[in-house]
DNA sequence: TATACCACGC
DNA sequence: GCGTGGTATA
């Protein structure tokens, strides 16, 4: 059977509520080792990778690898009848077609158990290559959210631009033209505000901001986030969830520009 | 004439808005003891009480019984209009067609007074008969406008188990199934969040969770709430105004099932 | 199903 | 006054 109890509840529902507008149904892989999901988004442009190791859960016991498949949506739905400090256990039977959840008020006087159907789900396990990326930039989620979530307003994608002073972030359309540079500050300031960039050699990606924007739903898990970038290769935004694991992101770049070395052309793109 | 004198005007408001969506006009009765409405909902399905003494206003004076017909909306609308300290003032003539609502600002700096509309309004005078109730619980009106909202989500109905240890409410749907149970704690605790279930004998009965989230709308006018059931009759879910009455509704049980008793079997309904 | 507006709580 | 949550609409 398959039994694991998470004090802090309300972080699976911040998951899910991060991942339900880009994947419909998922599997989640148990193992001893933890809890995964790993799914294409619905248009099969993007990859969902989460990763809960089992030692971030108060209590965690997997007799026997299983992959349960369920309604994203519907798992929402459930969720979000769990109170803000209740506790939640999942519990699955090894042959059985459902999952339950039960969440208990953190002062024992309400109990609330929900079963969800599990479904078959046709599992593509792509696997992700270990990746030498060119630069990593670190950035407080919150404003890395208001960055994508402003540019949306003035172009679709955006160029990315990885220096060892700081990232530039770059749209345009119609209405005009918008570049926002973040500067490096692992300095003094508080820790919620550093930006950090780790570089290797100069980077700038381009992307599409709607799906960027879908990632940053997942801004409630973390303090910060950081987007991973290499040469050609899909950019991999990282959210730190404290003592258990991650939950990440794969989005390739467009290919608008054999030349990726300098991007300032791509302004005008 | 009709005049009374409201100092916490701002709970005939949350009275309207209680009931504003569950029916649309409404004759309000006036007597020497007080000022009362009753009515069947929109659908005829549920049974609106509201009961308000005179002793609860600061000045009452009703010389001839009066039914006062008003639209609910517009008389929402009027209400909206006084401040959140305001005291009200009603007054009708006796052969009037129109109320007025006197607004007075606590410091007494602004006055306004809305002049509303009567209409004739057939009604249809439902006593409700004194019922012996097999069980009564009673639980904070929060917890029980949340249980009731989370339940839309999963199924159409709930059944509501009262059993000497706790309250159940269970419901499903496509989503697949809930149950929620608050146990009995009369004990420490802080006063808001006590549970108290008073019971003759175990009853489980199935009701329709949209009316039960319209009555919910009551909410912000008490702490508690309290549901009375019996076998095959209506609950009555009891809002008591402090000092001064109650706004209660009433509601009959689907039957689903001939056998009231056992209803562990309604779960796979 | 996703977005926009409105209300309530902090 | 700001932020979050819920409701209603497209």
């Amino acid at each position: 059977m398959f039994e694991a109890r998470l004090v802090q509840g309300n972080l699976l529902k911040k998951v899910v509520d991060a991942v339900k507008d880009l994947v419909t149904d998922a599997n989640f892989d148990c193992s001893s080792s933890g809890f995964t999901l790993q799914a294409m988004d619905n248009s099969h442009v993007s990859l969902v990778s989460l990763s809960l190791r089992s030692d971030g859960f108060e209590h965690f016991r997997c007799d026997r690898n299983m992959s349960m498949g369920m309604s994203l949506g519907n798992l929402a739905k459930i969720l979000k009848c769990a109170g803000n400090d209740d506790i939640v256990t999942m519990k699955a039977a090894d042959d059985g077609d459902t999952v339950t959840f039960m969440f208990e008020s953190p002062k024992e006087d309400r109990v609330s158990d929900f079963e969800l159907k599990l479904m078959d789900i046709d599992s593509e396990h792509l696997g992700i290559p270990d990746t030498d990326y060119a630069a990593t930039v670190t950035l407080p989620a919150a404003e890395y959210q208001r960055i994508c979530r402003d540019l949306s307003s003035i172009g679709d994608t955006v160029v990315i631009s990885a220096t060892k002073d700081g990232v530039k972030f770059s749209s345009s359309g119609d209405v005009g033209t918008a570049n926002i540079t973040v500067r490096q500050n692992t300095t003094a300031d508080k820790k919620e505000e550093q930006v950090s960039i780790d570089l290797k050699e100069p980077v700038a990606l381009t992307f599409a901001l709607r799906y960027l924007n879908s990632f940053a739903k997942a801004t409630p898990l973390a303090s910060h986030v950081s987007l991973s970038m290499a040469r050609d290769l899909p950019v991999m935004v990282d959210y730190q969830i404290s003592d258990m694991g991650h939950l990440r992101f794969y989005l390739a770049p467009k290919i608008e520009d054999e030349d990726g070395g300098d991007m300032e052309g791509q302004d005008e793109a």
